[in-house]
DNA sequence: ATATGTTTAACAAACGTTTGCGAAACGGTT
DNA sequence: AACCGTTTCGCAAACGTTTGTTAAACATAT
């Protein structure tokens, strides 16, 4: 079977095209009547519109673009069930891409984008992008494009982030309130803008009488040899910069067989998921993927109603109480 | 700024525009010297060939659907990367769309791929899909979908799941292998095939002599007073089907302060990441939502070559070895 | 010289829509 | 009977491609 299209209508009711097109989008040019013969027939063939007919005709394309790192990550899938969600509750599909990391899948991506003629793209850059050229271009196009999480340096762009610096300064100063002694505070690669942002917040606001001692992880096992030296150490309590490095962190505690909060104090900056997963469940900043899903989503829209100004939005950082500290 | 189209090119070349279509393809009827000249001015003016314009044109679209209920689900989420990864790499894009465990909302999805004319659809059924009409109309229009994970319990349609029966076999003898005596097996939601099926072979699998009892949460919190309520009647080992139910166990087991695997021991089901975030990371039987993937997408790859015969394939479940039992 | 073959490129139709414009058909007014 | 205003619909072009068919130009062979 083949999919009924409007002139297979037009023929079985002896009408034109243009008066189909026009009934079913219920113009004031048709009559009643024709308008509910048409729409009739039109449930009856299970009549659906070739979208890819309608932006050729019109150039709008109702379709977004997501790149990211990968899916499958818990603060990115998040992300992306909120703008889906978005993109769905205003009639706007999305494509998803993954680059993982790789530049030159980054350039394919952004090449499918357009080649798709999508409305707007939301992108995360893989730390290894630098050049910046292929953006260029979709703002000669007046393609909106919204850079999320790690945003490029530079300005005249949209970006949404979460509050790097105020999330780490929570962070700290929760730990000065509960009067801690010996921090470890373990960060994630060196080189990201955003550990550098949440490094320096945290440095910056944290009681200069507690013993503090900053530590930049690679990975999760990474994480898991530094929290089991800061053990040793007798540290009253772990910072993790993120998941990535609290799950590390929680592994070593475990494998010490420590009490929580009793023999060391756990404090992490998250999306939530993890933090949940243990008992006590860990005390942590709140930077939700979710949120920022929904505020790239409101800048998207903006972009495409046609606002000019580019704008860095971030979202609101708080601290959500577990028992860990 | 505006897309460069072919007409563009021909206009400013003084050539047709199928010309410049065939020189493009690299077309033997056009002239090393056009295909140059052709090539040059299109990779300068940055030219992108507009897909809408190619489907309409071909009706091949080179786009899948994937409806999933929530993208933000550690099964789920390296499903779609799996996928995506396949999709990227044979040159078809992917469209995600959530369900939300919406029937309506399920509808709706498959609506906005037959609008787009996608060339499948890799579909996840929400527990509360009994209609299968609107997939029948699939089937007339020669547009494969392959279900996978929760499947309808009908025949001719392409199915892919994880074994559930092999791997609540596996689970249910190592169970057996390790000599345990009193084992508390948490399944999910009793009205889901899933959860019939696993039942079914876990119980048939258990040695006989060992105190079983089985039980149904709908949700982690209902997993997590299983398991208190199974430490106080001082069970030996603890079951869960799923992660979701893991998650919840482990809480409990936390809570108590117990020692895995010496003060009782742990196995589930799973897809390999909540399993690894504890210490002793826990024993699980694999059921891989990336390795699930791969083989979705060589059953939609073989229905798109034009296989007509429906299969039912399953991924290989294992056994991997963590310290909680 | 004509005939034949090869190379190279143009023409035109089609895919499924949308939409400006024109035109019947009809009723009502003078 | 001529005019006018509505209502209702059809015509045709356009969006950017692909592709079957035709045709010009040229070279080669007879």
């Amino acid at each position: 079977m083949t999919n009924t299209t409007l002139k297979k209508i037009s023929e079985m009711l002896g009408l034109s095209i243009s008066t189909i097109s026009r009934a079913l989008k219920n113009h004031p040019d048709i009559s009643e009547k024709t308008k509910q013969r048409v729409n009739e027939l039109a449930t009856a063939l299970d009549y659906e519109p070739n979208s890819n007919a309608i932006q050729l005709r019109t150039s709008k394309s109702n379709l977004f673009g997501l790149i990211v790192p990968t899916v499958s990550n818990f603060f990115y899938d998040s992300f992306i069930a909120s703008v889906e969600e978005e993109s769905r509750k205003n009639n706007y599909s999305l494509m998803i891409l993954q680059s993982g990391e790789d530049p030159a899948i980054e350039m394919q991506n952004l090449k499918l984008c357009r080649q798709n003629r999508v409305s707007g793209v939301f992108t995360c850059l893989s730390s290894h992008t630098i050049n910046m050229d292929a953006f260029t271009k979709f703002k000669d196009l007046d393609i909106p494009v919204i850079f999320f999480d790690l945003v490029p340096d530079v300005q005249g762009i949209n970006k949404v982030c979460v509050a790097d610096v105020l999330s780490a300064t929570i962070a700290a100063n929760t730990i000065n309130e509960k009067k801690k002694k010996k921090v470890w505070a373990i960060f994630g690669k060196p080189n990201l803008s955003i550990t550098k942002r949440r490094l320096e917040a945290f440095k910056n606001n944290i009681d200069d009488d507690i013993i503090t001692t900053l530590h930049h992880a690679n990975n999760t096992l990474e994480a898991e040899q530094f929290t089991t030296e800061a053990i040793k150490q007798q540290a009253d309590t772990i910072f993790c910069m993120s998941d990535e490095i609290l799950v590390g962190a929680m592994k070593a505690i475990q494998k010490a067989s420590l009490k929580i909060p009793g023999d060391i104090a756990v404090i992490a900056i998250s999306n939530g998921f993890i933090p949940k997963l243990y008992y006590p469940e860990i005390t942590y900043v709140e930077t939700s993927g979710y949120k920022l899903g929904k505020l790239a989503f409101i800048s998207m829209m903006a972009c495409i109603a046609g606002s000019t100004l580019t704008q860095e939005l971030t979202i609101e950082s708080m601290l959500i109480e577990g028992g860990s500290i």
